[in-house]
DNA sequence: ACCGCATATGCGGTCAAGCGCATTTGCAGT
DNA sequence: ACTGCAAATGCGCTTGACCGCATATGCGGT
């Protein structure tokens, strides 16, 4: 259980979601995109995605100066489908909004 | 946002996914059930419940001295699919343990 | 009316999560 | 070597989540 709940905590958090929500287009991220897009300060962006690699959400890469998170590619399937429904979710809320 | 937020939070407490799983088999069960069942204290079980029924997961029907709770049937279904994919996900790992 | 089981709740304590600020570290350009 | 940007981290603080204990409330049965 602890796996699911690992899961659940980290995705459970403001800043955390919305990063999570933007990795999640497969591409990369520095630090420094997601925080503006987030609108948030350096350190808890960092310390965001510290959390986000310790569960194995994403996966990080040294590129020059910059670090470059993006969705770990080899999460389980399980977890993996626990994030595509939460933003499933999130999307699903905005269109029917605008409908 | 906040709804899924809401959700997530609720579910990531062991006490809550525990209830949550037990009430995913879509009957009725009592608050000294749970409490035995998932080995808490009654003042515990009693309150984890309420934040459940709070953020809609759950509904709850007094009968006679007892406090019936079962999943909420009108949840909506992007939320629903959350749940089902994190118990998917905790019945998995354990029938590939079992494997 | 009283008792007893089931459930909820008031209260106070503990602990970890999250935060900002300041500083450090990593890296590239000059 | 020095400067500057990107990212991480040490530190101390605040706040809210969760807990147990005790008590209140709801509801039959006697």
């Amino acid at each position: 259980m602890q796996v699911a709940l690992d899961l659940l905590s980290a995705l459970a958090e403001p800043t955390r979601l919305a990063a999570v929500r933007l990795l999640w287009d497969g591409r990369e991220h520095c630090v420094c995109e997601l925080m503006e897009t987030i609108g948030v300060t350096q350190s808890r962006m960092s310390r965001h995605m510290l959390v986000l690699k310790q569960v194995g959400v994403v996966t990080d890469r040294r590129d020059a100066q910059w670090v470059r998170y993006r969705r770990n590619p080899d999460l389980p399937p399980e977890q993996a489908a626990i994030i595509e429904a939460v933003i499933a979710s999130l999307d699903g809320a905005q269109g029917r909004r605008a409908a």
